[in-house]
DNA sequence: CCACATGATTGGGA
DNA sequence: TCCCAATCATGTGG
């Protein structure tokens, strides 16, 4: 393609002795011109004697730029031997303070101002979080069994849900070495690839100016083009996490019933304060105690009873009955009642609670609702929706609104 | 499998 | 923030 008039393979010795950077001192790196001032006559350098003008001169530096050019359409070998050439040019120190000139003019030294790189908080928050998942970090094993002790208690799970910790914790270490493996290999693809790109650097530095700073930056950019794709192995890492902890770990879905002691113990709450079925934070904290449940599971669960009680008294006619005679017979056989008294401003738990019950709970038989809950309630928490009494068609509580 | 029970969630209101 | 009401999703008994 090209055809080089002169041999490019110009030797050592000639190329420092002729083009070299103390002859022209228009090519010196600390007074650079512009190349294509350089024409004078009498600075023609010895290895270019025969060549009477400046024409030459820049056909001679055309050359080597088109050289330098087409460089990346050779072949391997062919560049290498060409770069070797190139390299011992003896034009190549002008070319090189040609380029410090452009650099310089260019500002390019100057460009590097913004090098503070703000941490990214999307990063800063999959690190986080698959720091707190046991994912990150140094095998602990904490992680998982943390999360997944919390999650137990909270849902006051029997322990025969073990069977699903072993499995959710299996799973998750699946996830933290496949995670782990990834990263490495993002990382050693990344230290591989700096270097690689060090070495060029290094290399071109001979033949253009090359300042660390740059080498710096050129790696800073390098990591953060690796630190992007290690965040999309962040976040595709959180996700798995997650879809793994709502399967095992969402308490809507692992739903357990509560033991019969924890539905007892609320029941009787609930019956023995029907006027005003609203647990304090006290009394719920107590019953959450009680139960061994969460306070919000207290709090649902009065939630859903009272919606459910009010919805249809008479389907919990009967249950009313039992746990009006359990706590009536409580409270008769001891006067001092063991559970601890309602927060509810009502005084004496017991004495309330028993009231509560007592007041509509004449016979034993729950079939015919002769007795009105709503009576004895004076709350007028359920007095407002009776209306839909389709959904109890055996209970005739409809005056229960009065 | 079905119907019902039940704990949890959600959206709106006060 | 608590509660209500509706709803979801699972547990359970037949």
């Amino acid at each position: 393609m090209l055809q080089p008039q002169q041999p490019i393979t110009g030797n050592g010795p000639s190329a420092s002795r002729g083009l070299g950077l103390n002859v022209h001192p228009g090519m010196h790196p600390l007074n650079p011109v512009h190349p294509h001032s350089q024409h004078r006559p009498d600075g023609i350098p010895a290895g270019l004697e025969g060549i009477e003008n400046g024409h030459d001169n820049r056909r001679d530096i055309k050359d080597i730029l088109q050289q330098i050019m087409t460089i990346t359409d050779q072949s391997l070998d062919e560049a290498q031997a060409k770069k070797h050439a190139l390299n011992c040019h003896r034009m190549k120190p002008a070319l090189f303070s040609v380029l410090c000139e452009i650099k310089e003019k260019t500002g390019l030294y100057m460009r590097n101002a913004q090098e503070e790189e703000p941490p990214d908080p999307q990063l800063v928050r999959l690190d986080n979080m698959l720091l707190a998942e046991g994912v990150a970090g140094p095998e602990k094993g904490g992680g998982a069994a943390a999360a997944v002790s919390a999650a137990t208690s909270s849902g006051g799970m029997s322990p025969d849900s073990s069977l699903g910790h072993s499995d959710y914790k299996s799973k998750l270490s699946q996830i933290r070495n496949i995670y782990h493996t990834e990263l490495e290999k993002y990382e050693q693809a990344c230290s591989e690839f700096t270097t690689h790109v060090m070495n060029l650097l290094r290399e071109q530095s001979r033949t253009r100016p090359v300042s660390p700073r740059e080498i710096e930056r050129m790696v800073a950019i390098i990591h953060r083009k690796f630190s992007s794709i290690q965040s999309q192995l962040k976040q595709s890492t959180c996700e798995a996490v997650m879809i793994l902890r709502s399967r095992f770990l969402d308490a809507r879905r692992k739903r357990r019933n509560f033991s019969k002691q924890a539905t007892e113990g609320l029941n009787e709450y609930f019956y023995s304060h029907l006027s005003n079925p609203y647990p304090s934070e006290e009394a719920k904290e107590e019953l959450a105690k009680q139960c061994s449940i969460t306070m919000s599971q207290v709090s649902n669960w009065f939630g859903n009873k009272r919606i459910r009680y009010k919805r249809n008294i008479g389907k919990f006619q009967e249950e009313a009955n039992l746990y009006a005679m359990k706590t009536a017979l409580g409270a008769t056989q001891s006067e001092e009642s063991p559970h601890t008294p309602n927060s509810t401003g009502s005084g004496s738990f017991s004495l309330s609670g028993s009231a509560d019950c007592f007041l509509g709970v004449p016979p034993m038989n729950g079939e015919q609702p002769p007795y009105h809950m709503g009576a004895q309630t004076n709350g007028n928490w359920q007095e407002q929706n009776t209306p839909p009494s389709a959904t109890s068609p055996g209970s005739d509580h409809s005056d229960n609104s009065d």
